[in-house]
DNA sequence: CATGAATGAGAATTCATTCAT
DNA sequence: GATGAATGAATTCTCATTCAT
């Protein structure tokens, strides 16, 4: 019978936050996000607890959405190297198109005020990511490899792929190839 | 702010940053990292013009500290895929450790005070190792990827391995093995 | 901000006041006095023009609360003595079980939010008790000195008197024949 | 060998807190204070670690001024009557000519952020004046009640006295006078 | 009239850096 | 040079009050 609490009003802080920390990092003051997002300093309390809540639940989308892209038009035939290859294709798109939002992921990544449970919940979101991984591992020679481990590696292999895309966008296609041949011999 | 007049004071206040920054991030208090040093906030400035100038120098520090580690004993005769192992075990060695120094690492390679020109001087100090990663690379399956790739995957890979040896110690010698076959999967 | 239309929301307001403020001091925020009510934070402001009205109206009706059940059975045939006795009996009674009251009130009394015309209001809710001392006074060794003074004297000395029954509740009825005892060689 | 603390400007920090708490309440603003002290709002935190402390160190000096001024010329020789009205008179001296402390006192007496230790220590400076008062007792009607009791009750008394005395400045006299006739009346 | 979102002026602290001693 | 007090801008979060729904 109130005002309602505006769904846009939310998203505009997120997505004010994801340009504020990427540039600022997330010592990015709220004041700022708030301003950014057209907003008083006090609503921004109003939709998150804390700085820490709006953080989590930041990093949360960010790494859901990040999962849902690498993840769209998912071909469910294909052998298993196109199905990697498809995931690998979206995964660095939605990275080099977002490149903020994923300057932001860097930072929340490594920032103290994200729980374990939201590192826990994201990692919950790659979890069809995983099971794709798992079944290039079976007949390759990493198999018996934990695959928390495999995970965390084609992470860190897409991060660095990423990261010349951007610094050198020139050639960002065949740092794409080769990121992809690097972890292809790692997996299969 | 001119010449530091003692060595020990200036080392005092690096280790004392390893230490805090470890534990606290980059956002530790320079008058923390003072106390921690025996020294008075005052005097941290007569060693370092600004924190963001200690940050730099701590920065260097460290990868330098890495890279020689590193390659302490290096093997000038073995084979190649011995020289890399050799490098590989050393430099887990020196991560696993030195945990804080580690730590502190990660904290200040995703800082915003590292200026390009203190990324650059670590990369160079990664030369030696570089080198040997080219020969590795000259027969291998990525051979034509850019070195400085390369050298950013190789660093990736073994980030991940630390992080997972430091989180789960009871299988650490396990995690190195699996971290050094997906290396070498990919560079020869 | 007009009439209220409900006056069980204006008392549930009070009494939510009276929890509140007991534990929090009047520093207690609005938001909560109003959740403690089960009102919305907005309607608080439709019965009550403002924090400080609302902190009056409490003040007021407190301390006739306090003088009503003072008075209860009051024995008009007594003699005076007797009279004094009873109301310092239901004086103390009233404030011993319903500490939460008592504390709100000594909160509020206090507060730089309590005008002065509600103080003075106040004072006219003790007439009763104020003509009963007058009468006490008047043979008494204090004959001459200001009444006003003299129910301040008596209050003072109920108030002490109510701070250690409650904090020692052991000696409660010994505490109270104390101050009954000391009321009782001054007025008389 | 640096610039040393203040004893100045730690005073001047807690005779501006006088002024202010006297006429703003325990609720005046860390920076007004600071303002008032002609000091900077950061520098008050170098001198007390908090408000808090600030506000129990305030509350402590000014008990302690306030027992030591009441006991000022104190006439070891006297009978107990004249003693007790030395005191009597020395305290509402005090009191009145530096209303704005008393005012303040005020405000902290029944503030939650002095600790039970200030409480205590508060008390430890009134016991030259609860020893007077317990050679008072002895063998007067009242013998028997715990002396802290009459200690409360002495200061109610006083309390009140005082109100009168400040509120209605021409009668001064008579309102201690009348003051002490109540207290004795009471103690002897 | 009820609701609760919106507002924005504070509030208490913190901190890099400067400077008197 | 060394010390640590001084500074004041900046930070997160609170809260009385207003107003759209």
């Amino acid at each position: 019978m109130a005002r309602p609490r505006s769904a846009a009003k939310h998203d505009a802080v997120l997505s004010a936050a994801v340009r504020t920390i990427a540039s600022q990092g997330t010592g990015a003051a709220t004041a700022l996000i708030a301003k950014e997002a057209g907003v008083s300093n006090g609503s921004l309390f109003t939709y998150f607890d804390t700085k820490a809540d709006l953080l989590n639940q930041l990093y949360i989308q960010l790494k859901t959405e990040m999962a849902v892209a690498a993840l769209d038009g998912f071909p469910a035939q294909g052998d298993l190297r196109d199905q990697l290859l498809h995931v690998w294709g979206q995964w660095l798109h939605w990275a080099t198109t977002s490149p903020e939002k994923r300057r932001t992921l860097a930072h929340l990544d490594v920032s103290d005020d994200i729980t374990v449970a939201s590192h826990q919940q994201a990692r919950r979101t790659m979890a069809d990511i995983a099971r794709l991984l798992e079944r290039c591992l079976e007949h390759g020679q990493m198999h018996g490899t934990p695959l928390e481990f495999m995970l965390a590696l084609m992470n860190a292999v897409a991060d660095t792929t990423i990261d010349f895309m951007l610094r050198d966008p020139a050639n960002a296609q065949k740092h794409a190839q080769s990121g992809f041949k690097a972890l292809w011999h790692i997996v299969a």
